[in-house]
DNA sequence: CTGGATCCAAATAGATACTG
DNA sequence: CAGTATCTATTTGGATCCAG
């Protein structure tokens, strides 16, 4: 199969640009997180999406899903070493975003607020 | 009118992630473009999408448009102080875009390759 | 030349219920 | 616990035609 004529920016923003693709590279940032923590931290995602956005970020390489055959169910995500390179970019887009929010007196709040 | 608890990653997204957008910040850089220099730059957008992303970028204050009262209509287009500080991330996301391509053998080309 | 207006197709996201 | 399945609601994008 050939991809020829694809431009890295839209790519990239086809990868991370998903509804809580961010969020959720964030909250795996030096962590291991099984599914129902992601989603207790994703809190307005619902199971169906929250489940399309992981296999679509793990399709793609940037996270890990590791399956434990144990009952009851045991799923845990973590971040390859092809989402951990994503973090920085994410960093300086939130810095980017928090200066934008502060020039139009907007407060910003949010998990991904924190520095990593 | 109050709008806390934004994420700044999500609100960056929001401003930069619609289609087109990224590419018509980029072919703003260092230039003014007329609507149609940008029009066949991007050949596959119909000027209705161009239009509405335009006011978008204008309306967050990403792009300057400047209208000229003559018969026919010339409007240009420019980058702001606040979009020009949004270039160097979208290097860095083409940088990054350009790695994951060529670690897939994926061949990337378009008007977003070259660096600024 | 630079769009606006209208209509329609497709993709995306949410609500809810259910299961191994 | 970690998802699926189904059905809708909403959003988005494209095609086409029209106008100052």
């Amino acid at each position: 199969m050939n991809h020829d004529y694809i431009c890295p920016v839209e790519a990239t923003l086809e990868i991370v640009g998903g509804k809580y693709k961010p969020l959720i590279l964030w909250h795996l940032s030096g962590k291991t997180l099984r599914f129902g923590q992601l989603q207790k931290l994703l809190s307005s995602a619902t199971p169906k999406m929250l489940t399309k956005q992981l296999r679509e970020l793990e399709n793609d390489g940037l996270i890990a899903r590791k399956v434990y055959p144990v009952v009851p169910p045991k799923v845990e995500y973590s971040l390859t070493p092809l989402g951990t390179s994503f973090i920085p970019i994410l960093s300086s887009i939130c810095d980017w975003g928090n200066n934008y929010l502060k020039a139009n007196n907007i407060c910003p709040n949010c998990s991904m607020t924190e520095q990593k």
